[in-house]
DNA sequence: AGCGGATGTACAG
DNA sequence: TGTACCTCCGCTT
């Protein structure tokens, strides 16, 4: 599920259902018992995200902040209460909205000073009105890492995992493997402007969604992609598959821990070749 | 029934 | 660079 649209979308719907009014909270799985046992009773007065981290406000009490890592998960209002929520939040006028957060890497009550901390690590998100691009390329520019570990480096962009990765990678006919230092100052910028443009677009369908109109499945004549990501991409989780722009083979390699999907005709080691 | 992955990160060595 | 952690789901037996 998550990548930053996941949590910027969590954001807003926490917002929409429990802002301004008391909430019930609690922790059926019972690890987070005792911050449940402070925010039960409490207002939200602020639901905010920095790329995959989410920070919820609560009047008099403060940030309950969570991270989902992999593999966790929020579902909302008629979810069956289960004992691996670690947290559920009650709400509404009528109590008729909940939330149960499940298998998160971080939940935890922070201070305004630590949630300070976390903003200081991480570097500008597309999603964010306040985000500079210019220290993203100042990092990119001067390193000898690949283009496709810096995209997923939290310090040095934030909000964009393994599927962005590999999805702007491809739209911009970049080589995953290029050094940092040796991508195009105008292709950077188009990347960044395209992630802007993607990523709010994956806030408001919640999920992600690459593929342009020409390339469609109705243009193109082959049925829609529906798997447990469920969005239409080019080549994230394609490997073997023919390229939805040339239809060579994607091709997949581990890179970081992660697999990583790039078409090799479309996204050349040289760029002029593309 | 049991395994391996998965849109992620932090820590050890 | 490897491994642990959190949960669920789909594939294999």
């Amino acid at each position: 599920m998550p990548e930053g649209h996941t949590i910027h979308r969590l954001a807003q719907d926490c917002q929409d259902r429990f802002a301004g009014l008391p909430v019930r909270a609690g922790s059926p799985q019972g690890k987070f018992a005792d911050g449940a046992a402070l925010l039960d009773g409490a207002v939200l007065d602020a639901a905010e995200a920095h790329g995959k981290h989410l920070f919820l406000g609560f009047a008099g009490v403060g940030w309950v902040h969570v991270h989902l890592g992999l593999i966790g998960k929020v579902a909302f209002d008629d979810d069956p209460v289960t004992d691996t929520v670690r947290l559920r939040l009650v709400g509404g006028r009528h109590g008729e909205h909940a939330m149960n957060l499940r298998g998160p890497a971080a939940c935890e009550l922070i201070t305004d000073g630590e949630k300070q901390a976390v903003h200081d690590r991480l570097g500008p998100d597309p999603l964010r009105a306040d985000a500079d691009p210019e220290p993203a390329w100042a990092r990119v520019s001067r390193s000898r890492i690949s283009v496709a570990a810096l995209l997923m480096d939290q310090k040095v962009l934030a909000g964009v995992g393994n599927v962005y990765r590999a999805e702007v990678l491809f739209r911009h006919g970049v080589d995953p493997f290029l050094p940092g230092r040796a991508l195009p100052r105008p292709v950077w910028d188009a990347m960044w402007a395209d992630l802007v443009v993607l990523m709010r677009a994956g806030v408001r369908a919640n999920r992600i969604d690459t593929v342009r109109p020409e390339h469609e499945p109705e243009a193109m004549g082959r049925p829609p992609r529906r798997d447990d990501h469920g969005g239409e991409v080019y080549v994230y989780r394609r490997t073997g598959q023919p390229c939805l722009v040339c239809g060579t083979e994607v091709r997949t390699r581990p890179l970081a821990n992660r697999n990583l999907f790039w078409c090799p005709a479309c996204q050349p080691p040289d760029p002029a070749a593309a």
